[in-house]
DNA sequence: AAGCTAGACAACCGCGTTCCG
DNA sequence: TCGGAACGCGGTTGTCTAGCT
């Protein structure tokens, strides 16, 4: 049986103490963070080196906070998880004072809820209403495995321009000379990576759930309440504490649920994943997507005149990658 | 006062990536 | 070039605490 690295002998685990925190501290004040490996040892700590690295980047320094988020770091972690998904290293780096571990357990905890609370899905960024919309007529006389099939689909899609929306644009938009320009609305090149197993998989419990509760959702005529576009932002500057709809449950399930119908449909993205050339242009891509969210809204001055809120464009670049994509659409014609 | 529950946060785990001999 | 070790990240779990009954 393999054991993880944690769990040798003599290595303590749990809640750090005091003490340990005042070792570290003058170790990482004296020498860095360097090799973690060597670390507990230099630093006299019962400790793998692992579990040190999480503490040092965790621990009570002085540069960071630990007071509440703000209306403006919620706003930015939205909309830079809309642009990049779950990559809270990133999103951190972002927010002077917070660890990659605040963002998360933020989002987890708070963020997620307040999104579904405004009838918005916190893993597509789309309004609930524009999903069912998506779905078709879910009561109606559809073919229960093809309701299933373009459900899928559907979040597959969603899926794959989340991951896209982080991971490729066109040439001609990516930035020569690090000026963040606007995210790109023409047909983004589709790619599959490991990002999108992950939320192909990793996400599918959130996103199945009984119609009834669906029904019972805000819909977007809620939301709209908070989308400021008078300023072009999302979320309008209280909107975030202005939530009274009854919690939705995180998980959920339909007896319908298959995740062969998952797996299967697995196999359709993977022809696009071969581009390694992708993977290089979307670095900078990112970057530029990044600070260009970030300058959006550290500014918090947006031209009305552009009027796209972020939800808009993403439902803009889904709507011609369906035009781009055709194929993506149509059903299997014969799985069996 | 005791028990229960939900929320917040800290820490762990597993896996992919990077580094280095 | 290859394989193992180390690192970094994101998802999940565990623990503590405040609030409620």
């Amino acid at each position: 049986m393999v054991r993880s690295p944690c769990e040798k002998i003599n290595v303590k685990r749990g809640v750090w103490t005091a003490e340990e925190d005042r070792n570290k501290l003058a170790f990482g004040s004296k020498h860095g963070s360097g090799n973690w490996t060597s670390v507990p040892k230099k630093a006299r700590l019962k400790r793998c080196g692992k579990s040190c690295r999480l503490r040092w980047s965790n621990c009570p320094r002085p540069d960071l906070k630990h007071d509440n988020f703000t209306t403006q770091e919620e706003d930015l972690i939205i909309k830079l998880h809309a642009a990049i998904g779950s990559r809270w290293s990133i999103i951190a780096q972002q927010l002077p004072g917070r660890t990659d571990n605040d963002v998360k357990n933020h989002w987890n905890t708070k963020l997620k809820k307040k999104l579904s609370q405004m009838g918005i899905d916190p893993v597509t960024h789309k309004p609930f209403s524009k999903l069912i919309a998506d779905y078709g007529n879910i009561g109606g006389c559809q073919k229960p495995s093809t309701q299933i099939g373009s459900i899928n689909k559907d979040f597959k899609n969603a899926m794959m321009l989340k991951s896209e929306s982080h991971q490729t644009q066109p040439q001609e938009f990516r930035n020569t000379n690090d000026q963040p320009k606007l995210p790109p609305t023409s047909p983004p090149k589709i790619e599959t990576t490991r990002t999108n197993f992950l939320f192909n998989r990793t996400h599918s419990d959130n996103i199945s759930m009984d119609l009834a509760q669906v029904q019972g959702m805000p819909m977007m005529s809620d939301a709209s309440n908070c989308l400021d576009f008078e300023n072009g932002s999302v979320f309008g500057e209280d909107c975030l504490s202005k939530t009274s709809s009854p919690s939705i449950p995180s998980t959920c399930s339909t007896s319908a649920f298959s995740w062969n119908d998952f797996l299967l449909e697995d196999a359709f993205t993977t022809p696009f994943c071969d581009n390694h050339e992708h993977d290089m242009l979307m670095s900078k891509d990112l970057v530029s997507q990044i600070e260009n969210v970030t300058r959006q809204s550290s500014d918090f001055q947006f031209s009305s005149s552009s009027d796209i809120s972020f939800i808009e464009a993403m439902l803009d670049q889904e709507n011609e990658m369906f035009l781009s994509f055709p194929h993506l659409m149509e059903e299997p014609s014969n799985l069996s």
